[in-house]
DNA sequence: CGATAATTTAGGGACAATCA
DNA sequence: TGATTGTCCCTAAATTATCG
């Protein structure tokens, strides 16, 4: 008995989906003949006839849908091999991948990988917002190589934390609000204050919770998507 | 014995003719 | 219109022969 080759199985798929040998050459580039060829050696080589031969038309057996469902889940296969190699190749030219917090990703990032892009033409990026939590999760189990975040939410071995920047924190208010006559807002300034704050998945959260808490300040805490959009038209420093 | 060249073989393709 | 078959050609792989 013949092989089974490649070529044949692939005829076989092309026909199956384009369900005409005409339909099947147009698919695979060849001509009419070459494929009805092929399919006629692929019928010998399994010694199962996959097609009934009606008037003008090929008719899968049920023996052709089941080998061509196994067919399928190999060229899906395929294509993960294909994809793999491709990201090897890649690989070889150079690839950064860049998450960041959502702070830095409206301007400073995009910037960032702007410049980087045009000083190394070739090298491929790719660049995702996730919070602090998740950025420094996707740079210790090395998904992505660089991480952008606030500050390290724990202490893990596996990554290298560089100071990229030093920020302030500021407090921002309405315009007629009281403490925008303020330059400095120290926590007992915002005492009984409503209080807009970051998501508790933010360690920046946490610090600044710890740091109300020791002064023994309590402040009515509002989340983000509760408070109706005001324009904010005063800063001050927060310490 | 390994490298290279020459030959053989198999697979895949097109074209033309034919059938249903 | 679409599928099949016969024939021929091309190419790549496999095999064999030759040479240093």
């Amino acid at each position: 008995m013949a092989n089974l080759t490649y070529r044949q199985i692939e005829a076989f798929r092309a026909v199956m989906i384009s369900g005409t040998t005409s339909g099947a050459a147009d698919i695979l580039c060849v001509s009419q003949p070459a494929v009805s060829r092929l399919l006629s050696d692929f019928e010998d080589t399994v010694g199962v006839p996959m097609f009934e031969r009606q008037k003008k038309r090929l008719v899968p057996t049920p023996e052709a849908h089941m080998f061509y469902a196994e067919v399928e889940r190999a060229f899906i296969s395929l294509e993960k091999l294909k994809r793999a190699a491709d990201e090897l190749r890649e690989l070889h030219r150079g690839s950064l991948r860049i998450a960041s917090m959502p702070a830095a990703s409206l301007e400073f990032v995009p910037f960032a990988v702007k410049r980087f892009s045009e000083d190394n033409p070739g090298v491929s990026l790719s660049f995702q917002i996730r919070s602090t939590q998740q950025v420094a999760d996707l740079v210790a189990s090395q998904q992505f190589d660089v991480g952008i975040v606030s500050a390290v939410p724990h202490m893990d071995m596996s990554i290298q934390v560089e100071p990229l920047a030093d920020s302030r924190l500021v407090c921002v208010f309405p315009q007629d609000h009281p403490l925008g006559e303020k330059d400095l807002i120290r926590p007992e300034d915002l005492e009984g204050e409503f209080f807009i704050s970051m998501g508790t998945d933010q360690s920046l959260r946490h610090k600044i919770d710890s740091v109300f808490d020791s002064a023994g300040v309590n402040r009515k805490l509002l989340v983000p998507e509760s408070v109706t959009s005001r324009p904010a038209h005063r800063t001050a420093d927060l310490q």
